[in-house]
RNA sequence: GGGCCAUUAGCUCAGGCGGUUAGAGCACGGUCCUGAUAAGACCGGGGUCCCUGGUUCGAGUCCAGGAUGGCCCA
């Protein structure tokens, strides 16, 4: 019937077998194929990248992407989930340039585009096999065969589409910004990639500059308002400097002007400098930045210093422009002088205010970050011009002082060079012009955690600034829009088609491979003049494919063109980790708000970041990864999913080691599994079969009730955390039932499982477990796909050939209402509150609980209680071997309460009236106090009045019984020994010793023994009253007192001090 | 510098709306139980509930400020 069950498994062979099975039965493709025609549920995959090898934090991420659709399949939706790739993008380049050992573009353009992007398309695709067998390994469902790539010219083109659309709305536009600029890898990096690359201990140069007020702007200086700002400052002698703070003394001869706050107040102070005495102004606020010593000479609101002007530190070549100062808000008094330096073509602030005060723009670095030449550090990187530059001003005493200063700076995440902020013509998508419409359709989605919706990436939407979308790089997906070199007319092209069929197009082919190179090479005809048109050499960022994926991987529009319809699109469920808010999240959200006007996935698990054992992220650099290879090998992959799922909540940041992952084997698998393992053994042995023997109305024994009252309620709990998204807060419940199931059902229905009648009884409570397991497979499927699935097969699939082959193409369990009984639950809440203060009381008395015990007294709280009490007093009975279980109404029954002064509370406060104190105390009737002093009250004892705390109370039991009591509960047990009990316990010592025996001599469960025992008379005499007993416990057909046969097994013994030799032989 | 999250026993984590003596598992020590169990039961040691202040009759829980860590943004 059911097949053996090993009490020590292996779960690593279980799994194996498993995803053969799954492999041979086409599981994954009949569990969707069993569920077509019902309601469509999605998954979204975010495309990992095959560059590089799989690692933990991967593996959490899908099996939270798993977990979901199977769950939703198994309650009869149809989830196709469709793999995919993510394949372009500068990590890819760098990958390939470090092998190649290149150190600049111009080294990939030597050696060629094609050649470059040969290998780049290689690389992404080297561990391929490995995510694979890794996927299927942790049991992760996902259409890997039809998986969409990103390099796909199918999944190019639907990009090129959307683009097309956007540029259609007029979305899509080219600006001077400022942009964190990696001078090595030549370009720009997005924000999420600069976020990767901010170091907290960067040292950089730290220079007070001195600027020569010169004059003021007197054709757009107001009249009357500020005229004599400028003689003020002058009245105490010349010159005057304005004292300017940077921390990147290559951006001075780029300066176009100085900022100050109008409505701070700014001082002009004389101070000891280089050329004597010299007049500095700046930010009262930010005086302490002098270091020395100063007088000050008058006082200026920021606004009277607007449009005065200064001397250039270094000629430039349109020297004319007003050098002025200009009022900004954005000017802190928290560092620096109050005096900002601004170079518009540095730095983002900068070049706004460029923009709205119409300064020159002023290029002084290039975008390998060589300094022009003519300026000091010229030919050199920034750098190294630095301190070269902070000399020259020194030298023409325009410096007050330098030194370096720590503070947190970006470098480039990949090649670790500094970033330049660097103004220069981008492309960018305007997300600014649907910013309502992101955040309107972010209140669609459920986010969990929750706080994420309105936090992070809530506060990401209300900060939305333009997407900038160009990279000027090679291995992307190319930018596609053309630009006549004639007339300069620009058009987005939609299509492969449209291009081809463009008028005079030259350098198409049918089977263009659409990167670069060779779409370069693709021209046509202008259609406004005789010109030709020409593609941006630009690349897109790579998140712009990540996001385009709904459309993109079903090559919509031009293919599948009613996914919407359908129920493709949207996403009824992504999962990705927290830093994808600003990564995938958004980009998701972006495209999809932008082309079809609202969210493109209704719900998000955002997990948090997996962290070694010291609480430290998991990096390549810091060599503290764990290999999901080794926890798979050591423990399997059920045991690395369930830990991942339960240890802590979704969202939560969560230290991984192997041994943690041990403990969940060890705590929950095994429970488990010997739990089923058990019920395989002994139904198998009593030849249980669910066709004949399973009560056709349900069970009517209260234990079978209370476990299936616990069951269904387990069935409603797991279903709603999971329709909440909560696999977390759903596992916990199965653990704690299982426990429950282990360590109390099968525990108390033993000697049900083991009696020699086959009554009804017994097949009710085999019938009971076997319907728990079951119905734990199906719960668990979703977590614990192979294990589920081998308890499953063999539970369900061995008997009954109707049943679902797999348990992943069977219903989940809906939770039946009226087998929930909450009374039922309490009552039996009770009995092992019972059981566990009575085994308390039974060790404080160091009477072991094989000598059964004439009575239990149990002081309930309620009526109900005592009720439910009388009802259970046989489990309570069984489980503290006591003859009777009885309610106990008076404490005073076993208990003496014991009353002592509290003296080191009551010594210090009442000193030597203390004697008096607690001689009157002993004279009191001790229950008395007792009940005053536990109900809370002083005690009052003429003239001094006692407060509670002041007097210890302590239970103790009287002669005959002993104690133990939590809360307001409390158990006694009877410790009087008659003979009677005391021969019965004997008896269950010598059951105990033959079973101990039995199991050392290597019989099996099932074999009949002959016992022969020899010893006094008192064993005898046992043996004799309690023969049957100790026959059917120990499956002996006879108990002969004599010498046992010198084949039989035999040990000598002291049972009880009762000397004894015992012989066990097998009867065939 | 700003935002979000976290901080409870050696470790991993629970602790709806504020309520009396703050819990579980693992680990540790002891005792016991066991013919399903690699398990289980009982007892014990182990706590500044991150800190400071506030609200309240009462704060692990609410509020403010701060510290530390993680993540995100600058």
């Amino acid at each position: 019937m059911f097949k053996p069950v090993s009490s020590k498994p292996s779960f690593m062979e279980l799994e194996e077998s498993i995803v053969q099975f799954w492999r041979e039965a086409r599981a994954f493709e009949r569990s969707l194929e069993l569920r077509q025609g019902g309601p469509m549920f999605t998954l979204y995959e975010g495309p990992p990248t095959a560059n590089g090898l799989p690692g933990v934090h991967h593996v959490l991420s899908r099996v939270f992407k798993d977990i979901i659709p199977r769950y939703k399949t198994m309650k009869g939706f149809y989830c196709p989930r469709k793999g995919g790739w993510d394949t372009h993008g500068l990590p890819v380049e760098l990958e390939v340039e470090r092998e190649l050992g290149f150190k600049s573009k111009a080294d990939i353009e030597a050696y060629g585009v094609d050649r470059f992007n040969a290998r780049c398309r290689e690389s992404v695709f080297r561990y391929v096999k490995e995510w694979e067998t890794l996927t299927e390994r942790i049991g992760f469902w996902l259409d890997m065969a039809n998986a969409y790539v990103t390099l796909d010219n199918d999944y190019i083109e639907t990009v090129w589409w959307i683009i097309n659309q956007l540029w259609e709305k007029g979305l899509v536009y080219q600006g001077y910004k400022v942009t964190p600029h990696c001078p090595r890898c030549g370009t720009s990096l997005s924000s999420h990639e600069v976020a990767l690359g901010y170091r907290d201990d960067a040292v950089d140069p730290s220079v007070y500059v001195k600027f020569r007020l010169t004059g003021y702007d007197a054709t757009r200086r107001a009249r009357r308002a500020f005229d004599n700002s400028f003689d003020r400052l002058r009245e105490h002698g010349e010159p005057v400097y304005f004292l300017a703070w940077t921390t990147t003394p290559w951006t001075l001869p780029a300066n176009t002007a100085l900022a100050v706050s109008p409505r701070a107040t700014y001082v002009l102070v004389e101070v000891d400098g280089s050329n004597g005495r010299e007049r500095l102004v700046l930010a009262e606020a930010r005086l302490s930045a002098l270091g020395k010593e100063y007088r000050e000479l008058a006082r200026f609101s920021g606004a009277e210093l607007v449009r005065l002007q200064y001397e250039a530190l270094f000629r430039q070549p349109d020297a004319n422009s007003a050098y002025c100062v200009v009022a900004g808000d954005f000017v802190a008094m928290d560092e620096g002088t109050g005096i900002v330096h601004i170079a518009p073509a540095y730095g983002e602030i900068d070049l706004e205010v460029g923009r709205t005060e119409g300064l020159p723009l002023v290029h002084t670095v290039d975008l390998q970050g060589v300094v022009a030449e003519g300026l000091p550090g010229g030919g050199k990187f920034v750098k190294e011009a630095d301190p070269l530059i902070t000399e020259d001003l020194q030298r023409r005493g325009l410096l007050l002082r330098s030194g370096t200063i720590t503070h947190t700076y970006p470098f480039c995440w990949r090649c670790s060079s500094p970033l330049l902020y660097y103004a220069k013509s981008s492309w960018y998508i305007q997300t600014t012009a649907v910013k309502e419409e992101l955040i309107r359709g972010n209140e669609e989605i459920a986010w969990y955690p929750e706080h994420i919706k309105r936090g992070r990436f809530g506060d990401w939407l209300e900060n939305n600034v333009d997407w900038a979308l160009s990279r000027e790089r090679y291995w992307g997906t190319p930018f596609p829009v053309w630009r006549c070199e004639v007339c300069g007319h620009q058009e987005a092209v939609i299509s492969r088609g449209e291009l081809k069929a463009r008028p005079g197009v030259e350098g198409w082919r049918d089977d263009l491979d659409l990167h670069r190179p060779y779409i370069d090479a693709v021209t046509f005809s202008c259609p406004q003049c005789e010109g030709r048109m020409r593609r941006h050499p630009e690349v897109i960022d790579c998140w712009f494919d990540s996001g385009a994926m709904p459309f993109a991987q079903f090559h919509y529009p031009f293919e599948n063109h009613t996914l919407v319809e359908d129920g493709r699109f949207p996403a009824d469920y992504i999962c990705e980790a927290v830093d994808q808010t600003r990564g995938w999240f958004y980009s998701l959200h972006a495209i999809s708000t932008l082309i079809a006007g609202r969210p493109s996935y209704r719900n998000v698990i955002c997990l948090g970041h997996i962290l070694d054992e010291q609480g430290e992220k998991m990096s390549k650099s810091k060599g503290n990864v764990v290999d999901p290879w080794q926890v798979i090998n050591t423990y399997g992959a059920d045991a690395l999913r369930w830990y991942l799922y339960t240890a802590s909540p979704a969202g939560s940041a969560r230290r991984f080691s192997l041994g943690l992952v041990g403990e969940v084997v060890r705590g929950f698998f095994l429970t488990l599994w010997n739990t089923y393992s058990f019920f395989v053994t002994y139904a198998s042995i009593d030849g249980f079969d669910l066709w004949v023997h399973a009560p056709p109305a349900g069970p009517t024994a209260e234990l079978d009730r209370w476990v299936l009252s616990r069951l269904n309620r387990l069935i409603a709990g797991v279903t709603e955390d999971l329709d909440h998204y909560d696999p977390t807060s759903a596992g916990r419940r199965i653990q704690d039932f299982v426990e429950e199931l282990s360590n109390w059902y099968v525990r108390r229905s033993r000697r049900r499982f083991w009696k020699s009648e086959n009554d009804a009884d017994k097949w009710a409570a085999y019938s009971t477990l076997h319907q728990c397991l079951v119905t734990l497979s199906k719960l668990m499927a979703p977590f614990t796909p192979f294990l589920a699935e081998g308890i499953y097969r063999n539970l369900v699939c061995t008997w009954d050939s109707a049943a679902p082959e797999s348990v992943h193409w069977a219903d989940f369990p809906v939770a039946d209402a009226r087998l929930m009984d909450s009374a039922l639950e309490e009552g039996m809440s009770l009995a092992m509150r019972a059981s566990s203060l009575g085994r308390a009381a039974r060790a404080q008395a160091a009477i072991k609980v094989r000598q059964p015990l004439s009575r239990a007294l149990v002081k309930a709280r309620t009526p109900t209680e005592r009720e439910w009490l009388a009802r259970l007093a046989h489990v309570v009975a069984d489980e503290l071997n006591v003859k009777e279980v009885a309610g106990l109404e008076n404490e005073e029954q076993v208990v003496i309460w014991q009353i002592r002064p509290n003296t080191p509370v009551l010594g210090p406060k009442y000193g030597a009236k203390l004697r008096e104190i607690t001689q009157e105390l002993a004279a009191r009737q001790p229950a008395e106090v007792a009940a005053l002093v536990r109900a809370g009250k002083p005690v009052d004892m003429g003239g001094v009045s006692l407060a509670p705390e002041e007097v210890l109370v302590a239970p103790k039991p009287q002669p005959g019984f002993a104690v133990a009591g939590e809360g307001d509960y409390l158990v006694a047990v009877s410790t009087d020994l008659t003979p009677a009990l005391q021969d019965e316990g004997l008896a269950r010592e010598l059951v105990h010793l033959v079973q101990t025996m039995r199991k050392k001599a290597g019989f099996e469960l099932t074999d009949r023994i002959v016992t022969y025992y020899q010893g006094e008379d008192t064993l005898r005499r046992v043996v004799d009253s309690f023969a049957s007993y100790i026959q059917q416990e120990t499956l002996s057909l006879r108990l002969v007192d004599g010498e046992p046969p010198s084949s039989a097994f035999i040990e000598q013994h002291k049972l009880d001090g009762v000397p004894a030799t015992v012989g066990v032989v097998k009867q065939g």
